[in-house]
DNA sequence: ACAATTCCGGACCAATCGTTCCAAAACTGA
DNA sequence: TCAGTTTTGGAACGATTGGTCCGGAATTGT
């Protein structure tokens, strides 16, 4: 009884996040994003209010297809797992992401001052922490890292550097910064057999 | 034979800066800058160009006010410098400049896109860099840190870990997370007598 | 004291910003 | 086929943006 959407939600939303995550929310324009998603300026606002609530789907797109699927190895896996899991970063950031960073985090630097939008960036973040502790936690249980580690400490720096990796990609920095900030980054966690004690 | 200015331009510089920082390059408007350092329009643009001349200006006035002296102990002291250095910013991040973070990582999170400003960013950063690694040379020449140590790969590391830890000030990190990060940044430096081999 | 020169406050500019609005087109259910 | 309802494109809005310009005020060397 009335006529559907003759667009694709999910995509349009997908086209907003490419823009907003290359050009930053104050470096975009509704211009920009009516050319990439290809919609009206009508359509857009109907759908999502305003441009603020538009680049707030376009966080929530991003987690949902973007981060949860990142992050769900190191749900199950173990030490080898977050070794992957850091490695692949710093791969994506030498690769084809080169110049884009983490969504999330260029979202946290520029709104680094937004309480409300603080605290939605600090419930993603936590979220990636919490990963590495449950995959250390497996680590833990298996054997692969010794009884007595300082689980949520590691879990906190390893975070935060998955953050440093991205932010450095952001910027560009050279393969050999990133490959020694991930080799000596994961030479926290303590070898199998510790030298002494056993 | 002229009327002189009856401003002192690194004063308003100061101003301006403070205003950049906390808002941004984009999220400042000249009205903010005029209200900020109190010149007029015409004062800031005879003096200084335009409003990209000014962001630039500014990021020379904290590299020399702000960066430079921080940078200073490193450049003499050996592993205590070191790690006085990075828990020293570890404070500043949970305390007075809570939100602010560092200068430079901001402008590099901002404009991490435009070629020519993250050149000028990248040569900021490498000055970071090589002062660390000056305190680590001087650190191996003074037997606190073994000689085969790779010198290069700590300095980047090191480097990193710092521009991630004002990155986490930036958005309000937790102080047990930034503790934690510095602590376990710190251990990657091999204790002064390792535990197998003299 | 005077003329020359420079500074500076504020009006003004075109362009762009995010947002609103409306009429025409399009699709549905009956 | 025909209301009824919703989408959609584009024009238009006021506010704000970065930047320009000019006339009066101020301070200089002589």
């Amino acid at each position: 009884m009335a006529r559907p959407r003759s667009f694709d939600p999910d995509a349009a939303l997908g086209a907003a996040l490419a823009v907003f995550w290359r050009q930053g929310y104050d470096g975009t324009s509704l211009a920009d994003l009516v050319e990439a998603t290809g919609l009206s300026r009508s359509s857009l606002y109907a759908t999502w209010t305003d441009k603020d609530g538009l680049y707030r789907a376009a966080l929530a797109h991003y987690d949902a297809v973007v981060a949860v699927p990142l992050l769900g190895p190191l749900l199950t896996g173990g030490r080898s797992a977050i070794e992957t899991h850091l490695r692949s970063f710093a791969a994506l950031a030498a690769g084809d992401g080169r110049g884009l960073g983490c969504f999330v985090v260029n979202t946290a630097a520029e709104f680094g001052t937004d309480p409300a939008m603080a605290d939605l960036v600090r419930s993603l973040l936590d979220r990636v922490e919490s990963a590495y502790r449950t995959a250390l936690t497996t680590a833990v249980d298996r054997g692969e890292l010794p009884a007595d580690l300082d689980v949520d400490a590691h879990a906190a720096h390893l975070a935060v550097a998955q953050q440093a990796l991205l932010l450095q990609a952001r910027r560009g920095a050279p393969a050999a910064t990133i490959d020694a900030f991930v080799e000596l980054t994961l030479s926290t966690l303590p070898p199998e057999a510790p030298c002494a004690a056993s």
